[in-house]
DNA sequence: AAATAACGTGACTGTGTAGTCATTCTTCGT
DNA sequence: ACGAAGAATGACTACACAGTCACGTTATTT
């Protein structure tokens, strides 16, 4: 997924074992730019925002950003990985479920299974994850690449989990990739307003109207 | 819906009356900058294209930018417009159409009116839709934010159409402003993956899924 | 065809930014 | 306690960009 050689520049031999000062500060320094770096992207864009504004956010020289990461692609690079961890894992976990499944009931079971998967994600790194929402359509170049590739490895494997569960009849529809990719669009969006303020309503209420509306949709 | 004073910096007193050389030379510099734009932001986003960029795209000279648009926000107004206006219409026309309504029949007759009035900007502008979809999470701010003024302008509208279904009792829903914002999201996606060549199906056919999926998501 | 004014040009200025590096400060091993 | 090496600093370089402007070009008017 990262197309560079490693991701971020400290890993090169550290010093101190783990809980040491050193690696306590290390990894204070880490968090701090990849927070600056996120409250920023958030607020003016991945693009627009300089490495001057970002080491001024975190506290810290400029020079010292190069030292932990290799430019700003890279930041945010660290700042989704994260999140794209925990969805491959969703995905997996629901794939396999999926393997499982005999009929639209354990269908159904391997979908709540994905959802569960998600809530470490939306309740962890909500801003990532309107970092993501924000930015999931930018050109596969420059600083945003990273968020690009995710976005289209999540619509990848939303079509190929669809396309699985028709292969093996356990779901009936016009076309899997118009469907997958429906609800993928649906689910950022309300996941989008939601995070964003727009919708006040109480979160669980949201999921609830939601899964309806994904289960009378994706009912054959 | 423009922020700023006039959009564009062209009808200051302009000479030559329509169909003079004059004229004509204008028209043709704005289209080459507005395509230029387009193909650009497109392929690099909006933020990191240059006016030195577009200039040189659109064959001219960068002194020559600046007689036609204030800046890059004002020309990326520009690009935008049009889709602005018939998407406008469209929502009056639906809005109108369900006012008339009475039935959950002639609900979908009200949906129906909307689809037909976008079609003259999926078949006329499809690059400015795919720039829409690109940018239309962006920040509120800077370049960027005419798109994002329409975004939101879109989610209300939709929003408005649905709550008013509602109320009138065309409809039944748990929260008009989920199901709305659903749609809207599904909608887009879909659009945005068939205009990026993702979905090779035939436009007609993903259509009627699409609505097929709509109404079924949409019916009480 | 001569005068007028818009149109078009590209060099120029000031500002801002990515990335580097010599230097200083802090932690670690002994 | 002290030397070695990592961590942090911010001035510095080289370049790129937004926006301007004095000048040359082309259409329009009379």
């Amino acid at each position: 997924m990262a197309s560079k050689e490693i991701l971020g520049r400290v890993p090169p031999e550290r010093p101190g074992q783990p809980g040491g000062k050193r690696d306590r500060n290390r990894r204070a320094r880490l968090a701090q730019l990849r927070e600056a770096g996120l409250r920023l992207f958030l607020a003016h864009g991945v693009e627009t925002v300089t490495i001057d504004d970002i080491a001024k956010e975190a506290g810290t020289a400029k020079g010292n950003f190069y030292r932990y990461f290799e430019d700003k692609e890279d930041l945010v690079a660290g700042i989704v990985q994260p999140a794209g961890e925990i969805l491959g894992e969703a995905f997996d976990r629901c794939l396999a479920a999926l393997e499982e499944a005999r009929d639209e009931r354990s269908l159904f079971g391997a979908y709540q299974t994905f959802a569960l998967g998600m809530l470490p994600l939306a309740l962890g790194h909500p801003d990532v994850v309107r970092l993501y929402l924000q930015e999931s359509r930018a050109p596969a170049e420059g600083a945003r690449a990273p968020i690009r590739a995710l976005a289209d490895d999540i619509r990848a494997r939303a079509v190929q989990l669809t396309r699985y569960a028709v292969e093996h009849d356990l779901l009936t529809v016009r076309d899997p990739r118009v469907s997958a990719l429906a609800v993928v669009g649906a689910v950022e969006q309300l996941a989008w307003s939601f995070l964003n303020g727009e919708l006040d309503a109480a979160p669980d209420e949201v999921a609830r109207t939601l899964i309806s509306l994904v289960l009378r949709g994706i009912r054959t």
